[in-house]
RNA sequence: GUGGCUAUGGUGAAGCGGUUAACACUUACGACUGUGACUCGUACAUUCGAGGGUUCAAAUCCCUCUAGCCACCCCA
């Protein structure tokens, strides 16, 4: 048997990547437009750089990570989301120095050791962008719609915007208190599962969708309705601006998050297309987070979107375009004349293609056609003699004569 | 970690115990010896995920393994 890629590892071949390409560079058009700069960090960390932001507790850290000792007996980790390692560059290099207020994006692979299905890999990349020290609502709301430009940009419309506001270390665990006590006079009514997150992480109950869960916490009760004072007010204002930029949205209040630093504004843009993968975007704000790693007391606030998931939401479209001439040879001397053409056409930034085997005529006309150049042109003694041919467009069999000379067939292309 | 489903050529797939493994697409060549698209012809799996077993006979039945997909869980 022939060495296969490692479960949940996937090549993308040449034939995807346009579309990949299609969606980076749509998010680097959109994010530098907002002010925002790339940051390239190491794909893998200090084990504890996650341990420490994501959360012990979490599905994440306890059971999804890749780690391994190194040779120099150090515990390090593939980075299973992008957030940590950016902000521990920002804190090591003391980014917040000159200016507290950072605009940071980023792209690439992450891993995490999960059971791969549809949407869901071990290798995932993730488009993301975070803004530092900046507490104001308003950054909220121009990460949101910069969020939302981005998948209008792409051509999507089908992920929505969905937000809600988890408050802060003040006033959540009044609401986890709160949210307990229901539960518990629901206990018997909770599936398996949510009997256990209970304890483990009662939030969750909120979104499990064994029907008798959703029955017995529908009258549970909100996060939002125990916000302390500054999370209710910073909440309104977020509202407020995205009224401002007439920007659609819904609240769910029940949306929850896996990683534990999120504090406040959280969102997602979700989907019903890619079955139990609903999230094709999330994130939020983390207040915490840097100092709990050791930097200075700064806001954060950022998001990831998961590229696989929008990559199959764009589906098939071919994103690349078509060669603008397909040269045929008659012969091996004719080819001389041909390869200077090419060379000379692709050093002017014309997109030329060749046979390469010497086929026959025929075959390569037919490839010519596969290939849906623009135009075609036969090279044989009597063009190599008069030094013109006849290029013919292949959408209607057009054709028209030209010197075999670079400046002369760019001119003829132009038609 | 737990379920369910599926594994036949480059691709999509027929075949459900019996001599050459259907068909379609793709690819190659040709009909048209200097011009593609349509049409037509020819070629392309000694072999059915891997390994065992049952049988005179297996792609077809049984077992084991492996892989993939989907779902649970979790999440981008």
């Amino acid at each position: 048997m022939a060495i296969t890629a490692i479960k949940g590892f996937n090549d993308i071949l040449s034939s995807e990547s346009s579309r990949w390409h299609y969606i980076e560079q749509s998010a680097r058009r959109v994010f530098e437009l907002n002010g925002f700069g790339e940051i390239r960090v190491p794909i893998m960390e200090k084990t504890d750089l996650f341990c420490r932001s994501i959360g012990d507790a979490t599905d994440i850290v306890e059971k999804e990570m890749y780690s391994f000792t190194d040779k120099g007996e150090n515990s390090v980790t593939l980075r299973p989301e992008g957030t940590a390692g950016v902000m521990r560059a920002f804190i090591e290099h003391k980014l917040y120095a000159q200016d507290p207020v950072n605009k940071l994006y980023y792209l690439g692979p992450m891993f995490r050791y999960e059971r791969p299905q549809k949407g869901r890999y071990r290798q995932f990349h993730q488009i993301g962008a975070e803004i530092t020290g900046v507490s104001d609502p308003l950054a909220d709301a121009q990460v949101l719609n910069m969020l939302v430009h981005f998948f209008r940009e792409i051509g999507l419309d089908e992920p929505v915007l969905q937000v809600n506001s988890l408050g802060c270390p003040d006033c959540r665990p009044a609401y986890r208190t709160a949210l307990c006590e229901f539960l518990e006079k629901r206990h018997e009514s909770l599936c398996a599962d949510c009997k256990r997150r209970l304890s483990t992480n009662p939030l969750r109950t909120l979104d499990c969708k064994v029907p008798g869960c959703v029955e017995a916490t529908a009258g549970a009760p909100s996060v939002l309705d125990h916000l302390c004072g500054e999370c209710e007010q910073h909440f309104e204002s977020v509202r407020n601006y995205l009224a401002i930029s007439a920007t659609p949205y819904t609240i769910n209040s029940r949306m929850v998050r896996g990683l534990d630093y999120y504090t406040r504004t959280t969102f997602e843009m979700v989907t019903g297309l890619l079955g139990s993968q609903s999230a094709v975007a999330a994130g939020g704000r983390y207040d915490g987070l840097i100092s709990q790693l050791g930097g200075p007391t700064l806001p954060g606030i950022g998001f990831a979107i998961g590229l696989e998931r929008v990559a199959l939401l764009l589906g098939q479209r071919d994103f690349l375009g078509t060669p603008d001439l397909f040269i045929a040879t008659m012969g091996s001397v004719e080819r001389d004349t041909a390869f200077r053409l090419m060379d000379g056409l692709l050093k002017s930034g014309v997109r030329v293609e060749i046979d390469y085997e010497g086929k026959s005529l025929k075959s390569q006309m037919r490839r010519a056609d596969k290939l849906k150049v623009r135009y075609s042109v036969v090279l044989g003694e009597n063009e190599v003699n008069s030094g013109k041919a006849i290029f013919k467009r292949m959408s209607d069999g057009a054709i028209v004569e030209s010197a075999l000379v670079v400046e002369e067939v760019v001119k003829t292309l132009m038609h």
